[in-house]
DNA sequence: TGTCTATATAGACAGGAGTCGATGCCTGGT
DNA sequence: ACCAGGCATCGACTCCTGTCTATATAGACA
């Protein structure tokens, strides 16, 4: 039987049960450049972005802006709110803190642990 | 001209001229749940793992996870070494590093605050 | 050398995702 | 009431990707 043998000296590793869906689901809303760019524009506004901006910035048609922003709200990163004409979308409270957590599930770091870290820089 | 009426209420933002595509880049390899599972055993396992136990892990058949292997060795995250005829994969020191790193530029942290405050964790 | 096992590669296929043009909805102004 | 502009939705198209089967490669062993 093969298998005895690299068992000697492998240690086969346990394997991670669970499954990963939810972590993947945020990681592939931020697998495309261009919604990242979106992302990353309103996350370092400190506030709120409003849509004809991101158009006006990205190499892209107006309604594929609108689908990117869509994915974007539609997995909880961000929020949007009209005002007359204009909608401006900001982040989701704790967005960021989302998506460090969804690492560290994959990494095996508590995120308690990891906001400690944060906080006392 | 309508421009005019918004920018006195929105402040139009510095947007984001830098590209985005390493970082989309390093989460479109994060997208996929089984390979994000596969990416999190071996994180976890804190060594290395034989390929031949992510594949009895997996509802997968093996050259799918060998794909999947692929994918993760090719963008840098992780090692592979060939021992007889079984193959382990580690990971690449700093991989996790460099995955918060991502996280932190689209999100307007430096890397060097970051990890002074894991340090200090 | 021949065979067996473990892993990688090649090719094909189906479903998903990004993009666009056309159109509809909402709001403000005339 | 009508029009104009900003944004969302719809439908279609194309490319990408995850998956499979079939096959090749590499190493161990007889």
């Amino acid at each position: 039987m093969l298998s005895r043998v690299r068992d000697a000296q492998c240690r086969p590793a346990r394997l991670q049960s669970g499954d990963f869906t939810k972590q993947a689901g945020l990681f592939k809303v931020l697998a495309d450049p261009h919604r990242l760019k979106i992302f990353a524009t309103i996350a370092q506004a400190r506030g709120e972005v409003c849509v004809c901006d991101i158009t006006a910035a990205l190499p892209l048609e107006q309604p594929t802006v609108s689908h990117h922003l869509r994915v974007l709200r539609e997995c909880g990163l961000l929020l949007s709110e009209r005002r007359a004409t204009w909608v401006y979308y900001r982040l989701t409270p704790g967005a960021i803190d989302a998506l460090h957590a969804a690492l560290d599930v994959v990494a095996g770091r508590s995120s308690l642990s990891r906001r400690a870290g944060r906080a006392a820089s």
